[in-house]
RNA sequence: GGUCGCGUAGCUCAGCUGGAUAGAGCAUCUGCCUUCUAAGCAGACGGUCACAGGUUCGAAUCCUGUCGCGAUCACCA
């Protein structure tokens, strides 16, 4: 029992002897000498110190502003950290949401941690599945708008990506019946042939096909704007694959002369990895074109053209691309630059539903929007239940329903090791009691409350003297769990991991709920007491705040 | 088949830079609202940390192997 535990066992090949002995003399030393320690005891090799109530009441009072607790001061280093990249095909789904909110809140805990950060993404918006919604448009619709239809415009030229595919599955089952074979259907239905025939006109720069491309991704480009501000992520920068698609063919000519690729007899080019343990890899076709590996390898040097002070980036992409990030870094290092060695990729599980995988083919994908707005309408029915905030305005209502339902979506998936994959149960798993967003906001609303009445009551909390202070056993636990706040930002941002935040916020707030339940902070015994147990309760607050702004999540006043 | 990741309570997850009796929540059960918000608190129940070896004074944690689940191995993106 001990603030500080050392253990003596590995002393002993230093110094041999007695584990107990040794302890104890380390103990009797730190004692006389260094004032912080009050106690020692020493059990079984374990030597534990206790540390004087003044060690934590300076520490308390040496921090005089909690709402900025943690944060440190940005510095000259930047990093840039991509996420989203969507498609523009289909609106955004549950594995977007897990997406974004991790890029969206490592770029927070980055920023605490002192890092410049520049948010971007990169929007898949040419090639064949978007010409496949165009030619759906154009062939079976009569000239729907989002204005129109009343449809959020990503949602309306999804739609007409569906259209196609169905379309497209009946002329192969067509083809198929007249006996030609699956692979050849797939390749002949006039579908596909019109589709691929529109991304060679885009490709040629043909006015009206370009004219309709536009059209269309600016329709999905409000659609998804209108989502992420629901999410409440936003980007610093954008980058689009029509002007990317082309880039990195020159980088590839300069590693040819380095000597870093080799170009096979049939004219295509390759990186030997096999020194590294990997593959041989294709940067470059036969017909000079460019694969995927040849665009971001370009994207990324552009970014540092881009943004000159970057020193590093961070890709959030799903784990099936693990690979493809592991070649594209050994490649960029081998070409010799210098950020190459602060590239990261932010690899996160899938979302699986109980039912299985989401497919978009079978319909199980759950929308972003949706989802969303069941989020809220829950949190509105637990709210109405409860009957806390009758005297609330309807507009006031909406915004704190949106705090709640989001926030438990947020902390939901945050607070879920990146790298494991996630079982989302829309029904059940989303919960509103223990370790959630909603528990945790709610801590916060009964300490906003406190505050409210200390206010009325004209409770000093400035000039505390604190020093003549005991502090009882939870006091002192609640104190060491506000100290550790700094470091653990700190180890959030050097794992890319934001559920280290959320599960150190839900242990500090388990801490305060046992301290709160179990005390009255009005009826202390000193002023002195009531004060101090005021301004930990403001602490306590002002921490859960900034935790929570690392993870995207709001907390409100009341609930 | 090769490579990578995961496997901890009935369920969802922490803990993993090796340390004392492996922690939470949900579910089940027992108490606590006349007092600062009960979306809460206190407690009970629940474990061969997938399995087998190894390293160590000490292993959920590190190493090797096996099994199970998933991803990935395109001149696709």
């Amino acid at each position: 029992e001990g603030d500080i535990t050392a253990v003596v066992f590995p002393m002993l090949r230093v110094v041999k002897g007695n584990p107990v002995q040794i302890g104890e003399a380390i103990g009797n030393y730190l004692i006389e000498n260094v004032p912080e320690v009050s106690k020692y005891n020493v059990v079984q090799g374990f030597l534990n110190l206790v540390l004087s109530d003044a060690y934590y009441l300076n520490f308390f009072n040496s921090v005089t502003d909690f709402s900025n607790f943690g944060i440190t001061p940005q510095g000259t280093e930047a990093t840039m950290v991509e996420y989203s990249s969507p498609n523009t095909n289909k609106p955004l789904h549950l594995g977007h949401i897990r997406n974004n909110l991790l890029g969206y809140s490592v770029a927070e805990i980055l920023k605490a941690s002192g890092k410049k950060v520049y948010k971007t993404q990169i929007i898949n918006d040419r090639g064949i599945h978007i010409c496949k919604s165009m030619l759906a448009w154009k062939k079976f619709g009569n000239g729907e708008t989002p204005e129109s239809t009343g449809l959020k415009g990503d949602k309306l030229v999804g739609n007409y990506y569906v259209k196609f595919d169905k379309e497209y599955k009946k002329e192969i089952d067509n083809l198929k019946a007249e006996g030609k074979s699956e692979e050849e259907a797939k390749a002949q239905a006039p579908s596909i042939l019109e589709a691929q025939e529109m991304l060679r006109k885009w490709e040629a720069g043909d006015e009206e096909t370009f004219a309709l491309w536009k059209k269309m991704n600016g329709w999905v480009y409000d659609g998804f704007e209108e989502t992420y501000q629901k999410l409440g992520v936003d980007f610093d920068s954008y980058y689009y694959e029509s002007n990317t698609y082309l880039l990195g063919k020159d980088t590839i000519e300069e590693g040819l002369k380095k000597g870093v690729f080799y170009k096979k007899e049939d004219g295509s080019v390759w990186c030997d990895l096999t020194p590294d343990g990997l593959d041989e890899k294709l940067v470059l076709r036969s017909d000079g074109t460019a694969v995927y590996m040849t665009q971001d390898i370009g994207t990324a040097i552009q970014r540092v053209k881009d943004f000159p002070d970057i020193n590093g980036m961070i890709y959030t992409v799903g784990n099936e691309q693990d690979y493809h990030f592991k070649v594209l870094f050994l490649i960029l290092k081998k070409l010799g630059y210098r950020w190459a060695e602060n590239l990261y990729h932010l690899s996160y599980g899938m979302v699986d539903l109980p039912s299985g995988k989401m497919k978009s083919r079978e319909g199980t994908v759950v929308d972003a929007d949706d989802l969303m707005q069941e989020m809220i309408n829950t949190a509105q029915a637990i709210s109405e239940e409860l009957g806390k905030i009758d005297d609330l305005s309807e507009t006031e209502k909406a915004a704190l329903y949106k705090t709640i339902g989001l926030g438990a979506l947020k902390y939901y998936i945050l607070k879920v090791d990146p790298k494991k994959r996630i079982l989302f149960d829309p029904k059940e798993s989303v919960d509103f009691q223990g370790n959630t967003g909603p528990f945790i906001q709610y801590t916060y609303a009964r300490i906003q409350s406190i505050l409210r009445k200390a206010n009325e009551l004209n409770s000093g909390i400035e000039n505390l003297n604190l020093s003549s202070l005991t502090l009882d056993s939870k006091e002192k636990e609640l104190l060491k769990q506000l100290q550790l706040f700094p470091e653990k930002v700190q180890e959030s941002a050097a794992n890319y991991s934001p559920a280290i935040i959320a599960n150190y916020t839900y242990d500090l707030v388990k801490l305060y709920n046992s301290f709160f339940q179990n005390i009255s902070i009005f009826g202390a015994n000193t002023e002195e007491e009531k004060n101090f147990r005021i301004s930990l309760s403001k602490a306590v607050g002002e921490v859960i705040k900034t935790a929570f702004s690392l993870l995207g999540i709001a907390v409100p006043e009341r609930m």
